[in-house]
DNA sequence: AATGAATGAGGCTTCATTCAT
DNA sequence: CATGAATGAAGCCTCATTCAT
């Protein structure tokens, strides 16, 4: 079952250019880096790049499919796990963070693609992609669902408990990107959390409730 | 002080350029999108909308700064007044989901400029904006901090509040935007708003309250 | 016979179109010139341009055709007339510098209709214009042709004679519109036909008559 | 230091490239001529132009820049060897023409570019090349003052002795370039010179001495 | 597989010309 | 005659893709 010298070489040769692709895309933009920079960063010739890839579509989506494929299970694992509603969504809401520090570029990407590629790019550049979020939408919405029903979350529609999440993991990582050099600050990740869960949490002081009352009668 | 028919045409032309060019832009993007397409959308030659921009890029810019100009007086008045912070806030929260409902299209492009334009533009495209979208946050910043001060908001980094609001707005105008007919729905504004203040807010049930020690040391 | 208060106001718009487009394309040349421009020079709109002039190439002949027909009869009339082979020389000389300081800036479109223009303009561009000047090369022959029998011009073929006097005669008008702000110099336009003249004149040193000993015999 | 047969190729289609736009713009003018027709005419598509010159200014000067490589250094040699100051004339002139039947194409765009090109150009459109040239006529100045100063040249002004040469020049080579097909007739070529020569001479015949006197008082 | 020269469709922009007022 | 907005062909240039070596 093992690869020739051959074989490996290829494999190593797809990952390269994989990885100038994926950099020069997280720093210039799909449509503003040029096969031929993508090609000259790789340190190979134009043709090669389409011995491994049908165009120039085909390996965006395969850096993004690339990755996702880690990082989906990893998700789908989180969520689809024994563990309580409560500890999930806090499980997953730091593995976000953490994939994301493993590889910021790509997030850059998989950003782009998630909120800003309405623009950009034809409607379904990346087919597969957006429905791979919105699965992870689903279950987030899932796991809320059984978190309010078993009184951790407050009562209000799942679905907007996952866009404050998403909301703020997004815009954090979004912040994080737009700065030159971001250092992790693990402090502030809690303090986000925990502005979500104050927010989340079932439980409020007296003198506020009546706010709330009605406020999800789905 | 009135137009003549000849200037009243010229300025709807005008508008009618500037509206076709911004549906175009929002659909698709600004690079996928060809002046023959705004062109062709707009019913004019391509030559006509020369006659009106100069070039791509400004047609482009006039876009955002036309509708920045109508939309950036309303925030400052908000966040500059002498309401007291959490009003400021809260008018702003609700002054943007306002804004955003009277030209949902335009968000597709502030957003992909303020998020998602690391990508696919080069520095700098449209220079004034991001600054204009910058100081905006310096204004929320300095509001939160007063707030943080008066004990209205809790002792939490002034940026983190900022993080957290505008990702809650801006993913949830994402949100609506990826949806084929978005309807508003003033309910789940409100449940939005709730579910940030009730994180903001400094009262706390007593059993929580050990989290958050040490959380704002700066 | 006399002209109406609209005739004549419709002869002096014409006369304004054409100096305007006269000093734009001396100044900048043909086709860097737009129709546009012109068209501001002159304080009209483009339209009017072509109630007078059916296209650009029209108005740049027209502009061409205007100042020759000044110029040419004032060359006929010398070079036809009954004066002496060497008189009719040099009043064609010193009437073309004549005609240059009255008008430096038609010089240009000339020079670079006839030495310039077999560049930058499909052949024919104007077609009546390079056959006057054929002319005038024919009859400075035919008028050396006679010196030279009459042995007032030395036994060398006319076109050669023709050759020195427009080369002098050119790089000199070129020479000067080269020039910021060209003064006149007659002690220069002197020194020129004395330059010409000496080498024309039959008469020479003994020492060097047998150099040319043979050199016209056609 | 042999060239593979692939640099060997390369090298030959850049020729290729060069010489149909050399022939295009010396035929047409380098507005007329677009990139598609150079393109045809090289038998290359209009992508593979940009392969070797990023725009069509740098193409269109490449081929003067090449030119006059080859060309400069002659005329440099002769100018400042140490020959006596009319040989040196005398050499320049004739390698003036020599260099024009080596390539009468090129001369075509020369003349353009010192005579014509006033017009139909920014100033300053191909920076180098008027410099080149008025570098060549302050050199000419030189050699005339000495050979002023030595008796050989008469006592005029030499920046007239250098209008003199050059109108003769430009404008048998314009006449030239003007012709169909060309011929080279050298006794026409001598005539020439001759002609220039008995002007430039210091002995007069005695009976127009006069003439000249106070010519040059500078 | 690797190369990179060649391709040519397509994008941005200019400008001569028309035409309705 | 005067206007100037509108037109669209045509020019320059880029870049994804192909193909012969």
């Amino acid at each position: 079952m093992k690869m020739s010298r051959k074989e490996r070489e290829t494999e190593r040769h797809y990952r390269e250019i994989l990885e100038a692709a994926e950099a020069a895309f997280a720093e210039k933009g799909y449509v503003t880096v040029s096969m031929e920079e993508v090609a000259s960063r790789a340190e190979f010739a134009v043709g090669t790049l389409y011995k491994f890839f049908r165009s120039k579509d085909e390996l965006f989506r395969e850096i993004l499919r690339k990755k996702l494929e880690m990082f989906i299970p990893r998700i789908d694992n989180i969520l689809s796990g024994k563990a309580k509603p409560l500890e999930k969504i806090s499980a997953y809401f730091f593995e976000c963070l953490e994939h994301f520090w493993e590889s910021p570029r790509f997030f850059r990407l998989f950003t782009h693609q998630t909120m800003g590629a309405i623009c950009d790019h034809r409607a379904g550049f990346a087919p597969g992609i957006l429905e791979l979020y919105h699965r992870i939408l689903k279950s987030l919405e899932e796991v809320f669902k059984k978190g309010i029903a078993s009184g951790v979350f407050q009562p209000v529609s799942p679905t907007v408990h996952v866009l404050i999440l998403e909301g703020i993991l997004h815009y954090y990582l979004v912040h994080l990107t737009h700065m030159e050099s971001p250092i992790r600050n693990k402090d502030e990740e809690q303090a986000l959390w925990e502005f979500f869960t104050r927010g989340a949490f079932a439980s409020l002081p007296q003198r506020s409730a009546r706010l709330y009352r009605g406020a999800y009668q789905k």
